[in-house]
DNA sequence: GTCTATACTTGGATAGAC
DNA sequence: GTCTATCCAAGTATAGAC
């Protein structure tokens, strides 16, 4: 799915030259939507920012829609590839906030998260694209239901609340606050919030001290 | 600000039909930023479903973003006098909760917070548009932070948590939750959250007990 | 105040030269 | 595969009739 809109004949022997003019044009197309959202990401915008013709937007993927879909992989693909690595050698809830904080910072500054936001918003324009987005962020609802299980699996909280609605909420709490930094700009307010999350973080878990859960080892 | 864009006269006798098709604007444009997005929400595309004339959007606003903020305005004044007056007889964090997911599920039918989702993620488009934006959406914390105070101003986790700081997360998780909803179209899941969050309520007010915090009567 | 008509701009998409 | 040129649809905005 995340090389849709090629054109017929895909072998042959310069297919590279194709490749690196694709690349192009998603890179464009990400900060193209980073800067001026959905409604400002056309086909003439993010070929001139790429600094290629706006027919190969059509040449290449059909469509300004397979376009923005493609760029939408592609920070999809390299958030989970950060998110994986990130998370490999975390155990306890309180390393899982570390890198929870860690991330989001990241997320501010390359601006990715707000690809998600532009696209999920932009999604009701027309019919199908709905549904294209939404299957796009399938990955981000397991892999966060993946990291609870790893790290909060032992609390007893895990027995009242659901992991993948936990991790339904996670993700919505991810995308509005990059909505809300996005709008007023105020990176500091929601970093010092993960703080107050740590200290939380913390004081639960000397709560689950009086309830031990069932044990795993 | 509710009412930029008039023409210069405005006293007059014959102001009632003026009145009467900038609510019919104004309202057809809501529905256009639901159906459409920000992205559909076109001067044609919202006098059609108004059943006028394109051009009274520019007689009437002077633009169409000023049309659309107007419609934020028209919104946001609604959500708030519902809002005060859900949580008026509202005490406990428990009461709260129940309040809350009434609000969402009511938010759900009526669609108005996409209205908030769709002018935030298209502010980008333009660079005055954030700022208008932003200063809409600042009742929406401040509401949020009473409410808060009202109810959770005697448990312990007040010490902990700035109210501000936890009003900033919830409009961020209910503008996420909105978006998410939107997006797959399902109802069910995200009102299943509320129940489990009730729960949590209730078992932090029995860890509660343990800590009594300071007392205000 | 509202309508019709129109000028102008931008955007999606395709055809054909190179 | 990429570029130039072009067509057509849709959008913003204004002028002038009613």
């Amino acid at each position: 799915m995340a090389k849709s809109g090629s054109p017929s004949k895909v072998a042959s022997g310069s297919t590279e030259r194709s490749a690196n003019t694709r690349r192009l044009l998603v890179d464009a197309a990400i900060e193209t939507l980073k800067d001026h959202g959905f409604s400002g990401a056309s086909a003439r915008a993010i070929s001139e920012r790429a600094g290629l013709n706006q027919g190969l937007v059509f040449y290449h993927f059909g469509s300004v829609a397979n376009l923005l879909l493609a760029a939408l992989d592609a920070v999809s693909d390299d958030r989970m590839l950060r998110f994986s690595a990130a998370i490999e050698n975390v155990s306890s809830p309180s390393e899982l906030m570390d890198v929870a904080a860690k991330i989001f910072r990241e997320d501010l500054d390359t601006g990715h998260v707000t690809v998600l936001v532009e696209m999920i918003a932009g999604a009701s324009s027309s019919p199908g694209l709905g549904a294209e987005v939404a299957t796009r962020i399938g990955p981000w609802f397991t892999f966060t239901k993946d990291a609870i299980d790893k790290t909060f699996g032992a609390s007893p909280f895990a027995s009242i609340l659901p992991s993948s609605d936990v991790a339904f909420t996670i993700v919505a709490l991810f995308l509005g606050l990059e909505m809300l930094t996005h709008l007023d700009g105020d990176r500091e307010r929601v970093l010092s919030l993960f703080g107050h999350a740590q200290q939380l973080v913390t004081l639960l878990g000397a709560f689950s001290a009086f309830a031990p859960p069932k044990e795993t080892s």
